[in-house]
DNA sequence: ATAATATGGTTGTCTTGACAACTAAAAGGG
DNA sequence: CCCTTTTAGTTGTCAAGACAACCATATTAT
């Protein structure tokens, strides 16, 4: 009988997952005072860029579906983050706009996770980031 | 006024949960007709080393809280992979133990989760397979 | 122009993840 | 030996992710 060998502490999808639990985490709790999530957090993210796009974009721009971007937009909606508008042409649709609150987490936020991305890097050199986040994308497009 | 310069789509946290979702989601799709989802798996890998453990060490070895681990538990044993036994010494924990059935997706999942990684790192070296592992444990290492 | 199809958005369900609060048993300190 | 503290496990809550089903509007084909 054949032996399979596997070990999972070794395995690429467990480690992957560790760590991204564990950054989402802390980035998380980083974020607490602000009242917002890794997800919210994108979302702004995309609106800093983007003010008025709308859900389907938001969805396509951070990778998640219609019914998980609609849920997040309801929450930074309550927190009135954003707002929606009517969409001028497609009467489906909305728009999505930043409050002068959401502008303003832009200079509050952006510090907190580029301290935090640093100290998560140390002891790894900025050129093998780069190559990590290749692979990761590398990796990605591999899939499906 | 600085421009304060940040792009989600080259950041290192928003890269790895994009990768880590695909590859946890190719996995369940894969895993489908044995109807076990990812964590699951990291469960029945535990107890295919360590047959008996109790939840708690099975909550230290996959990385999860105590919560988190009980309620996988509970699915594995709604679908007799896992029997629960009273732990001969502490009144308080169980003993984890494989049923047959438990014992048997071992030769099942191990090579479609060796075939999914081979075919998730095409096009990218195996020592540069490691090498990301290591840094993606450095990362998990300096944080918290 | 109308019928069929596609798309934007919403709602519901199930699994997971973090966290707080709780019970019961074990361990430690006086 | 008793009292305090720690630990194993459980339950409940909220945010999220995948998925299916659904409605209303747009688009396309005939």
């Amino acid at each position: 009988m054949i032996e399979i060998e596997f070990k999972l502490d070794d395995s690429l999808g467990f480690i992957l997952n560790r760590t991204n639990t564990k950054l989402k985490n802390e980035m998380f709790q980083r974020f607490k005072e602000y009242d917002i999530t890794p997800e919210q957090w994108s979302v702004l993210n995309c609106l800093w860029v983007q003010d008025g796009a709308t859900p389907k974009e938001l969805a396509d721009n951070i990778y998640k579906d219609k019914p998980n971007t609609n849920r997040i937009l309801e929450k930074l909606q309550k927190k009135v983050l954003i707002i929606r508008k009517p969409h001028p042409v497609d009467k489906r649709a909305f728009q999505i706009f930043l409050t002068d609150r959401g502008w303003a987490l832009r200079e509050e936020l952006i510090p907190i996770v580029m301290k935090l991305l640093e100290e998560a890097t140390i002891g790894i050199e900025r050129n093998k980031v780069t190559e990590m986040k290749k692979m990761l994308n590398q990796i990605f497009d591999n899939l499906k």
